[in-house]
DNA sequence: CGGCCTACTGCAACTCGTTCGCAATAGCGT
DNA sequence: ACGCTATTGCGAACGAGTTGCAGTAGGCCG
């Protein structure tokens, strides 16, 4: 059994149906970690949340999921650094601050994402579609490296 | 032999000196293939183009050497999509336009990679460091896609 | 409510990029 | 030229992600 804390899900259902897909025990769960989190996930960590809740869950299942989410829009696969990590979906206007010390990923919105966008259509002959922006860097509850 | 059509290499073998590691062919190669393509390539199609020039040195070198290359700072690793890209470093005012049609990435300089790093130190308590913007979309050179 | 059709899953084998341990090789200081 | 040792080549190993197939379970229809 499955306790949903959390109210997602509803989207998730009618998501599914919509689009003529089946609403499965592992397609759900897997909703249910990635809501839960909010954050980025890696596929590996994934799993292996979906296991905590139901180890049935086949890891192959994880994949095939986060697949068909990303087609439908629902999440967004990112490559950073070494790792592929997964979300929610949100819209480009937040960018990424990666803490380099303890690993968080934290969302930031800014107008200077939507006007990078007008800047290239006008200064360039390129179309932008998706905008991506990732800072490293060292987030607020993390001490600076003590100088030398 | 390989020979040196272009003026690379100087800098490699300082850089490596300087750092007491040894020249060898391995690297001297690999950053002839980096320096001559200078744009984006992935670890494989490093690994083919030196193969082309010398098919004695192992793949596993071609690693060591980009590994080694990113820790001196001569090279920037970033992960888009579903392939990791190897590229000589430049500083990250320049921001990556990757076309999804041809897959070609350029380069563009804007001083809103700056302005936003100066909004991220003044709005957040997140310390940035690295920048790195990539934005998808379609390059000059390919149609745009007919409508249905 | 029950049964059927087939989308979906679990499994296990497989691919492929990347890494590692080790013995042989080749930089390079002397 | 010699010798020390960093670096290489090799092959095996690893881990993420994918795939084919047979069994299972959603959900529609009667």
């Amino acid at each position: 059994m499955v306790s949903s804390a959390y109210p997602v899900g509803v989207d998730l259902e009618v998501e599914l149906r919509t689009h003529g897909y089946r609403v499965t025990t592992a397609r759900r769960v897997v909703w249910e970690v990635l809501s839960a989190a909010g954050d980025h996930l890696t596929a590996p960590s994934i799993t292996s949340r979906v296991h905590a809740v139901d180890p049935s869950i086949n890891g192959a299942s994880v994949y095939r999921a986060l697949t068909l989410f990303a087609e439908l829009g629902l999440v967004r696969e990112s490559r950073y650094e070494d790792a592929s990590t997964w979300e929610p979906f949100h819209d480009d206007a937040a960018i990424h601050l990666v803490c380099s010390e303890c690993g968080q990923v934290m969302h930031h919105n800014t107008e200077l994402v939507p006007r990078l966008r007008r800047a290239i259509q006008v200064t360039t002959d390129f179309a932008p579609d998706e905008i991506d922006v990732r800072v490293s860097g060292r987030c607020g509850h993390c001490p600076a490296e003590s100088p030398v």
